[in-house]
DNA sequence: GATGAATGAGTTTTCATTCAT
DNA sequence: TATGAATGAAAACTCATTCAT
């Protein structure tokens, strides 16, 4: 069974020296660079350790297998990710749609940037989606917009809050993912990302309102 | 695979004859539960024949290659969803925004039903995606959105409707399937899916009133 | 073992109906096509059943096996070649070494024409090679050369025209195929299948001075 | 094979210590092993590496297909038959036409040794032949032919000796190894190679003639 | 710690041939 | 006689992972 990765996909071993730190970083730069030009398919550990300078076998002493690779690029990734929008989404000196909006456009264009390793994690994803650790990211990804809905929404319940962060952090997701996939022009995208934004922001107006009223249906 | 599809990916041989109907049916079938048993990484052509009870031979004589297959499964699932949902939005008895509601909550379903397998899909998704053929049905699915949003918002201009439109589907489309893969009991889903709801009723509402207003920024 | 013509190479039944050598010569003539089209590599019986316009299991009614098919095609060949040069040496009008001379440039030229499906054919030939008809087409190709010797050169005894005979003709055979395989222009053709011909007119001189010596060691 | 010898036949990896040298060497004499005992028609990768003591894997770390394989049995064959002729070729000491002749008998000799693994070599040949890398070899034996002749014929003009010389080599090669497969038995196998040797020594002393008339045509 | 040779099960796909209709 | 669906053994090649050095 070369496929199956028999256990978990946490880290090996924590680098402490310089050196493996070093090692660390090479092989998952060259994992980006192995996804992206090779693509998930093709995506080997002999290819990644060889475009690393690395021997497989030190390849495998920091990383389990190569689901664990996918997964830490992965979570590299949303860590970016998370930090980004939630920079954008905690500036309260911007009305909450236009943050919202920021965000966005932000995170399309951000996609955008790396469209093709995207696409190659995403369809790497098998690999790595069924280990727990996998939950854990995209949970943070969400948190932000729960702090952002908290603030921007104070009257409504915070149980409608979980559920609506939760719709808002995967809308943005997904389909700011599909738009930086599908767009062929800039401008094109730039249309379909001010449409998404219209549509979340309708959402936290709707909410708002919702709120205000009082009634948390 | 040794990993290049080499051609295409439409069916090799018309079955005409009431045998081969039988054949091809049994062996999307065998696809199917091989896909939901297994998974897409250890589904391979050889355990499909073997579950139809066909010999690998025949499998080939049917379907060019695995990807063929998987291809298939997907585009009878998009016609299926497709279908139901153009049903739902075009009933005009009842008013927009409850068949948008009642599209949402259908399609969310009807993802739960089949969450395994759709989720098998995704991850094949790579080995089918590259065909040409493969782009149409999510074209289809877009029209029927866009045709809903005609019908609902005459006085929005066209270029609108189809962007508008466009991000309804992607947004019912992967948040629907993120929702039902994610919801651990039924009423966790209703509740995604209610505010899924909302939110694209909210948006529907919110191009009603901008259409009205006249201006289309 | 699909690959073993477990049995002989023979034609499974005589044709005797107008329709039968419709059949065969379909077959035939699709195989010819095949062959140079597809190469020796990807030369299948279905691939010839299909451009003939015949079922698999009409072809299989007419040939016992693949081999039977390249072995006929071949022994075409062999015949319409061994009438050509036949005919070229046989013609008294001319002096032998103009013969040998003519023999040689009509030879490479032939092969020239047909230098691709020669080439596959060659590559088929471990599929027919073993039979034990395809020894005969060779002896007769051979015959020719020893008629024309044997008038040629009345002094030589006919233990050594036998041998000559069969260098001739195998020198001939070989190198002129390959002279018509290598060669990129006509020019070179010309000019290789010139020295060729030097070659065996030489080799002829030399037989009429060592029989007329009356020595044959 | 499923057909199509991806790219290259190059060797993928430069034996570089002794262990690997070792595992070179009982690839190639598995591979002479099998492809005289099985053919070419049978000659597989797997069985190379069975008969090797070597997994499959092995086989494929040192060569990058089946075809590299037979490659680099031709050309180690071509290497030493090329040695065998120019040494016999250069020998001064002796006249020329006795080298020319010694050299067809020596050749028809070593053929024969290997008379099985040749056919069946040539038989494998379609699977190497495409590749750049098989031209070289060929042109290296023509050479020993060209320098021999320029040695021989000073007389003769370059152009000349250029298309003689590739005559002789093709001659030698092609007729020296059907006389090999044909012959019967011993006496047979010399009185042919004797013919062959008295064609190319009245080809050499026709040149020679010729040459020193100082006509070149 | 580092290396990289070795492993071998697993994958896709082809194709000669048969035989029920 | 003709058909062509069905067969399934075989083949080439890959790749995650281990482990002796």
């Amino acid at each position: 069974m070369p496929d199956r990765p028999s256990l978990g996909i946490s880290k090996r071993k924590q680098p402490r020296q310089a050196r493996s730190s070093d090692l660390v970083a090479a092989i998952l730069e060259a994992a980006t660079q192995v996804l992206a030009e090779v693509g998930a398919e093709r995506f080997t550990t002999a290819r990644v350790a060889e475009r690393a300078g690395v021997s497989i076998g030190s390849l495998y002493q920091y990383f389990p297998n190569k689901a664990a690779i996918l997964f830490q690029l992965q979570s590299d990734e949303w860590r970016d990710t998370t930090a980004l929008l939630a920079g954008i989404l905690q500036d309260r000196a911007t009305m909450p749609g236009d943050r919202l909006r920021a965000a966005v456009h932000a995170f399309v264009r951000s996609e955008c940037v790396e469209a093709a390793m995207r696409r190659a994690l995403d369809a790497a994803a098998p690999a790595y989606r069924d280990a727990p650790e996998a939950a854990e990211p995209q949970l943070a990804g969400t948190q932000a917009f729960r702090d952002f809905l908290r603030e921007a929404l104070p009257a409504v319940p915070e149980a409608d809050l979980q559920v609506a962060g939760a719709i808002i952090a995967m809308t943005l997701g997904e389909v700011g993912e599909r738009i930086s996939e599908a767009a062929r022009t800039q401008a094109a995208m730039e249309a379909s990302a001010g449409a998404l934004a219209d549509m979340l922001c309708a959402y936290l107006d709707r909410l708002r309102s919702l709120g205000r009223a009082g009634a948390s249906s």
